[in-house]
DNA sequence: AATCATTAATGTCATTTAGACAATAATAAA
DNA sequence: TTTATTATTGTCTAAATGACATTAATGATT
């Protein structure tokens, strides 16, 4: 019996809860599908799925031998990829997840490059601020706020991702210039909102950390527009410094100093990190596009 | 093609560097291997073995895809486990790695109970102070001194792995009794040979660890010989309790208050962890072998 | 250097296994 | 109750694997 194979037939007839579905994905007939995980069941001493002939139910045991044969599936296809593509050019499709505001303002921009440099990649690059299922089966590169999921993930440190407080000279003009924390209670708020909720402004006071946020203007997830707003005079903002570069020096925005500094965290190592399962490294299209991202935003000097 | 069957071929042939042996140990002509193993070649597009007549090499890409398609057919072979496994019985074959010390005092005598309880479960028991390959592929449980690997494998707590200080009435009366640290230069010690090295004599003085190991009287891996040689009076023993308490109860050996306290680690908390791979504990004779343990040595009260 | 023994590869045939296609049985929806 | 969808079963065909004999290559032995 070719195991492998029933493998793949009942991963996707989990998948799709059909077998007629699973069948055509792999243009062949149901018979044939509903023949080899029969076979499989056989041979294992356990039924996997409860068919009914509208409705296909996993078992329990179904379940958990899914959940572990399909990771299997993946890293054996990972290991025929290593193999295939080992010392060949750079190809095929390279999914990265990126956090919204540097995939925006950094990533895009100099992907452009990375296209025409190595024009058989394929590239597929989602946005979210949620954390993914980090380079399991569904993203090879990830770039995230810093944290290192387990000792297979390799986690390359892009820049800092230290936070800067900045508002614009029409709104200093009208409500003055905070210098410390005790002053942001009268003034106004523009917040990033996380996944886990709107980003707090903390301080460390006497060794004790305090939430001095500001009553709030503006709450999004869409940091372009909390940055407009900010522009326009509607209160203070705290992002990254990569975000905000430009329009300080371009003086639409001031930055300001308050002391003791305000964070977002106690945790002080902030940074942006590039995430990918070490030991596919040696894939073309991975080596290339790691090697290509971390001279590049190392270059830009965050 | 049949992949997986390929696969095991090709892992067989490296691990035993030649097609004949391989094609034995699975009951099949050579020849059948040179063909699944060419097909497997040419469907990667890349050859994973050099053979001349006598020897075969293994290339360089070869040597990585084995490497990780040796991990794929165990942990298939463990999920196929799971399913057949489900819902019986417990059997099969259980493969304990253990610390010598605690091996032979507490694990031995406690399996024998195990072994009529489940008489189908076949144990393979072997003590070793080296740490194995930890649940990959050779081992179902290992116990160990405290640490925990990773996150796929589960580190339950023995007991814990306290080290006290003894010495025979004898030496005591000849040498007197040491009660700090500085009076140990002027005793013999009996120091324990782990895999990395001769266990030294530590104690925390004004915030500063320091080494305050005696002159050696005898240094082994041999845990019995070393008390032995301290009940002969020969010098200072310090070992973990549950390896000493039976002859501190029979008056063979004297506990040794020093303060501060001696340790053989500035790390505070040791134990004796049971480890094993989380996604396994459904399989029947890791389960009972499990619960078996912690229930037992857990009311030993150490 | 020539021979020998071992080992992997190849050719050919038999057997096993998977797929194609039609027909059947079961069941949820109309 | 009827209908449409879906999984299973039967039968035939095609493909893949194994068996066995033979060949080619190579390191060891004389």
């Amino acid at each position: 019996m070719d195991q492998l194979r029933a493998l793949k037939y009942f991963a996707k007839v989990v998948e799709t809860g059909s077998f007629t579905q699973a069948a055509q994905s792999f243009s062949v007939p149901a018979s044939s599908v509903s023949r080899r995980i029969a076979d499989l069941e056989r041979s294992l001493g356990a039924s996997l799925l409860k068919r009914s002939t509208r409705v296909v139910k996993i078992t329990e045991i179904g379940q958990l031998y899914y959940e572990q044969i399909n990771d299997i599936l993946v890293r054996l296809e990972q290991s025929d990829e290593l193999v295939q593509h080992y010392q060949s050019e750079p190809i095929g499709q390279l999914r990265i997840s990126s956090m919204v505001g540097f995939g925006e303002r950094i990533l895009l921009p100099l992907m452009e490059e990375f296209s025409q440099r190595y024009p058989k990649v394929v590239l597929d690059i989602s946005l979210s601020d949620e954390l993914s299922t980090l380079a399991r089966d569904d993203v090879d590169l990830a770039i995230r706020g810093g944290y290192a999921p387990n000792e297979r993930v390799q986690a390359l440190k892009l820049m800092n991702n230290d936070f800067i407080v900045v508002a614009a000279p029409s709104y200093l003009q009208k409500h003055g210039t905070p210098t410390e924390p005790d002053h942001l209670s009268q003034h106004r708020g523009l917040y990033f909102r996380s996944p886990a909720g709107p980003l707090p402004w903390l301080c460390q006071v006497d060794e004790q950390w305090r939430e001095v946020t500001a009553p709030a203007a503006g709450i999004s997830n869409e940091g372009k527009w909390l940055v407009q707003q900010a522009i326009d005079g509607q209160g203070i903002l705290m992002m990254p410094n990569w975000g905000l570069q430009g329009f300080i020096d371009s003086g639409e925005l001031i930055q300001l100093h308050i002391q003791p500094e305000l964070r977002i965290t106690t945790n002080t190592d902030l940074g942006v990190y590039l995430l990918y399962q070490k030991h596919r490294y040696l894939v073309p299209k991975i080596k290339v596009a790691v090697d290509f991202l971390v001279a590049r935003v190392r270059e830009m000097g965050f």
